[in-house]
DNA sequence: ACCTGAACACCGTTCAAGT
DNA sequence: ACCTGAACACCGTTCAAGT
């Protein structure tokens, strides 16, 4: 009868239920970003208690399923600096961030929302560091002013993923970018060709 | 007994209705922005049904509420103008505009969300041509570079009232609001004194 | 014509009862 | 410990019935 064997006990089932919502929550998410939580916990076969005890708000469980993404894109920074200018590394680095958070409606708001901000940082965070690498990496060359936070360039990145769909919204997005990268150029308004 | 006596008929206890419902969902709206379409119906003593008949969706509503504001808001744009230096009167009349959509959230959403843009254009076009009149201005004086696009401009500025509350947010405000007139500046980097 | 308000199909969230 | 799922107090929206 050993009702318990091991230190762990009952809790695999728990640990096997947050996943499988998770991975449920991402598909559910794709088809639709207003999808209900109740319907996702039907199509996962949980009650709707479980779902929210391992997840107590809507945001929490959006910011799970794509933190992980998240960090892929954060963690693409270093590449991408070796590949290209730092600015260039900028642009692109931002046109993903772009895409990304027009296609995961629910991430955009995560990183604008003040609300959003305090509860997680858990996202905003690496984000905000990520782009203070590349700030950093195309300051050095004189490209871009020293000091700018990152935080102040999200959210004027922000811009990028409230632009309409379609082709006029992408062009608009482009013109924006090049606006914000004018925005973070040195002060001098001196053209500084960077070393050989 | 006389079923119509005048053209109109009807009509007046549609208009009056109307407009009791605008009067109160500005004070509903005001103190809380989520507040529910049911209870605002309520409130007026008028059924769910009337409500919807004069405004089909919750952007309808929140619109018409605010919409005589955004144009007083738009209206100050030559009085500044005639007060202040052109990129002065931009720098102030963003704040306006910033403090107002940071205030009333609702309107904030309508000038960002791409949907809201297309089915309104109502609240969103007087806004734009208002930040066109002040650009003209500085373009003249050579402040700020010629061709830019005021929706760009729009969405630019939506960073500033994405901002957290507090003080630290107003400084973040003021932050934002120099990078964003940064990047209007022209190109070439030469500042250009006014003409006396 | 215009309005009412009950009714419908939901929603997020909770919590007693089960295992 | 953890899960279930009925239940609660809502929500937006519709539409037959009234005037």
């Amino acid at each position: 009868m050993a009702p318990e064997s091991s230190s762990g006990g009952r809790r695999s089932d728990a640990q096997r239920n947050r996943s499988r919502i998770l991975e449920v929550a991402y598909r559910a998410f794709s088809d639709d970003p207003d999808v209900s939580l109740n319907s996702i916990a039907k199509l996962v076969g949980v009650g709707a208690g479980t779902l929210y005890r391992h997840f107590p708000t809507r945001e929490a469980l959006l910011l799970a399923v794509y933190q992980e993404e998240v960090e892929q894109l954060v963690g693409s920074v270093d590449r991408m600096l070796e590949h290209e200018e730092p600015l260039d590394a900028f642009r692109s680095w931002a046109r993903k961030l772009a895409a990304y958070a027009r296609i995961k409606h629910g991430i955009g708001e995560a990183l604008t929302s003040p609300e959003a901000q305090e509860v997680i940082g858990a996202t905003w965070t690496p984000v905000s560091r990520a782009i203070a690498r590349l700030l950093a990496a195309a300051a050095e060359r004189g490209e871009v002013r020293e000091g700018v936070d990152p935080d102040d360039v999200i959210l004027l990145l922000s811009a990028l993923w409230r632009v309409p769909e379609g082709e006029a919204g992408l062009a608009q997005a482009d013109r924006l970018l090049e606006l914000i990268v004018d925005a973070l150029r040195p002060r001098t308004g001196v053209q500084v060709r960077p070393p050989k």
